[in-house]
DNA sequence: TTATTTATAACATACGTTCGTTATGCGTTT
DNA sequence: AAACGCATAACGAACGTATGTTATAAATAA
């Protein structure tokens, strides 16, 4: 009958390679045929798989929050010294930049997509980074939980000054910021 | 001849409102009807004030960039415990918390577009953090100049953590924090 | 065939921008 | 002083285009 497809899984790599084309443009400067065109596809499949550019946005936010970073726990080695632990997450985080960094911008769009639209609540971005929390308390055992906070809003915070075109020297000034925060952190 | 009206005046005190709209929908998102009901006044009026919508956001960029962080130097007092200029700083940070926010949600869209222009005209903003930056590690006199990097990261963490909806215990949450900063600074 | 995927063209609307017009107030002329 | 001219300020309708979306038909495989 039909064609040789998997819908939902064909639908699920669009909208992967969706994170990019959001992230470079923004979601409200990219078209529909952007983003068709970015995906090698047209318009008319395009919304073959997706009811409108809306669901695209959602279904992408929905998508990155249950994937969460049960990658990482897939692969996390285990460590028996704090300094070690930290370094392995932060090794992780700094290997999957680019991903994190798009994440970022796609989240930004979110923020102002739901405020515009009134719909208050975002249910499940906020269960997202509760769980997040949580299982990095769980992985990293550090002796104050509101530490692992700290971690958090130190990673979003070199992602975003990394938006601001460091230039040649951005890796150096990374691994610096990383490693004065592992030092404060296992000095404390 | 005219009407008694200071165009240059007007004109900035245009821009300054229009941060507040752009943070809020995105550049990409709101329409020229929108930003011009926003000021009060019509589109006509606006386009006589600005030449185009990429003008405003270049201006709006450019203005606060020039701007800087002068406001906090025009009245911040010395101390002399390194921990209490600290403190100064963040409480000032603090104090024009949605300020920051808006300038961040801003910048996000300025590095989209010109991404997307592809014309890399991000010399000033390059400038801005770099005076930004020396200010800083002339007021704060931290031992380690990294320091302060580490403080303004910290910062972006901050706004960015917010915009994730933290709900009622947003303030505690954010003090909780900085305290934190402080405190692992200090010692160090 | 038949059901599903893909591509192209068409549609209604919304967008950024332009245009013609009117209102306003100071300088000039009488 | 009064009347006029003139340049700026403000407005809102109108324009051409691009956008999100839909309709339609060809292509594909069972």
């Amino acid at each position: 009958m039909p064609k040789i497809v998997d819908h939902d899984r064909y639908r699920k790599e669009l909208l992967n390679q969706c994170l990019a084309l959001f992230a470079a443009q923004g979601y409200g400067s990219i078209t529909m045929r952007q983003i068709a065109q970015g995906l090698g596809v047209s318009t008319g499949t395009l919304y073959h798989y997706f009811p409108s550019k809306e669901s695209i946005l959602e279904q992408l936010v929905q998508d990155l929050c249950e994937q969460g970073i049960t990658d990482f726990f897939a692969q996390a080695p285990p460590a028996e010294r704090v300094g070690d632990r930290l370094r392995i997450v932060i090794e992780f985080f700094l290997a999957h930049y680019r991903f994190y960094q798009q994440q970022l911008l796609l989240w930004v769009d979110f923020h102002q997509h739901s405020q515009r639209k009134g719909t208050e609540r975002q249910a499940f971005l906020q269960r997202f980074w509760q769980r997040t929390h949580a299982q990095l308390v769980a992985y990293l055992q550090l002796p104050n939980p509101a530490h692992v906070d700290f971690v958090l809003v130190f990673m979003d915070g070199l992602l975003l000054q990394c938006l601001y075109e460091r230039g040649e020297a951005e890796a150096d000034w990374v691994t610096q910021q990383t490693e004065l925060l592992i030092a404060l952190l296992d000095s404390a």
